[in-house]
DNA sequence: TGCTAAGTGGAGACCCCCGTCCACTTGCCG
DNA sequence: CGGCAAGTGGACGGGGGTCTCCACTTAGCA
């Protein structure tokens, strides 16, 4: 798993841990547009040994996040160990808002490293939700009209809760997903037709011009 | 109205006029964050001409949307008129939330320039806002714990979608605010409770992070 | 303990953006 | 049609970001 870190010598090693952590903690805090150099004074080293350990921002924004995105995935696969599919599908939802809702660079991590994450793991994970999806409806709990890619509308709509306090941004999207877990669940209206917002649509945009800052 | 164009001389109205659509037009496509120098090329002049007219970016981006807001409010005060008053308050989401969808820079623009507005029209359209769900919740379609603070969570979530492109953003914003008001009229279960996600708490921020590059 | 390769920090190259300044051009009134 | 105030464009200052370079330090083996 850390073929890089064994190598390193052993003060090399606890920097580039700390680096890592210091990152992790600024980007939830402020989002991937926090200067590189922050980072540096914040671990206590120079611009360059961030340089040295990860070739670039984007580089570090990935390790930052990887952790995080593992989690998700467990996620849904636990869910779908759930004997209950509602139940399953209702925590994939609420766990992964209350992750993205939690720190604000996760939507902007995930655009921008998702697309690099090998496809193979993509598919997987995409293809476990569908079919959450699948039973949820088959056990009836779950509108027939539902679409896979509600869940991408679902995270880019989570996401625009970036920007606001941590605090008040975790109560918005409980109460958000609140309403649509409803609207999932018991609805019966006619709706507009699922919109193919693929998650390679979202990502496709490299950076997403306004909204994700990430430079590139 | 225009008493800053009328003592222009006409080829500089002319060009105020130009660089304002092509103002207009940019932050619609690609947000807030077009360069200066991007606006004045396409418009065909310099960019002391920008800033000639507009002491400061912030300045062109108020006055580019000024128009949109005033839609915003006159659907507002639309919706008041209307008899049916579930039905005004379906029209002034759907409605805004079209005007959101449509053009990238709208959100940005929002949190931007809304402080500046007088807060007598501030407190009014909001008002006005208030008195509408009072209404639909007399008239029994809209849920009774729906609060006017869940107005900033849509619009915070739908303005998630800028950073897709327009159609798509389009298409999936009416989804999303469908599944929405879904939840708005026919919901019975318990939600958590309304967060204060005030448009004060949403705008006082100032530049929000990651979330809105408008740079201050 | 001494030597060396690995590691380090900070200056600075490069780029992009906002906003200013000033020498030049041009509409328009008399 | 001539003169001047209004208007103009592009170079430039200042700031902030990413990433590189290089002279110096230090861990850790023999």
């Amino acid at each position: 798993m850390n073929a890089s870190q064994s190598q390193l010598r052993t003060d090399a090693a606890e920097n580039r841990a700390r680096v890592l952590a210091v990152a992790r903690e600024l980007f939830a805090e402020r989002g991937l547009d926090v200067p590189m150099a922050a980072i540096a004074r914040r671990a206590g080293v120079g611009v360059a040994t961030l340089y040295r350990r990860f070739p670039t921002k984007e580089a570090l924004v990935a390790e930052a996040f990887t952790e995080q995105f593992a989690v998700c995935q467990a996620v849904i696969e636990d869910a779908l160990a759930d004997p209950d599919p509602w139940r399953g599908f209702r925590t994939v939802i609420e766990k992964v808002c209350l992750l993205q809702a939690t720190d604000r660079g996760f939507t902007a991590a995930f655009v921008a490293t998702f697309p690099e994450m090998r496809s193979k793991v993509r598919e997987h994970t995409w293809h476990c939700f569908g079919e959450l999806v699948d039973r949820a409806k088959a056990g009836g709990q779950l509108r027939a009209d539902f679409s896979p890619h509600d869940l991408t509308l679902v995270l880019v709509a989570n996401g625009g809760l970036a920007g606001v306090p941590v605090e008040v941004a975790v109560a918005a999207s409980q109460r958000l997903v609140a309403y649509l877990l409803e609207s999932f669940r018991t609805g019966t209206d006619e709706l507009p037709p699922p919109v193919p917002l693929s998650l390679d649509l979202v990502l496709s945009q490299g950076r997403l011009g306004t909204h994700f800052p990430m430079k590139a």
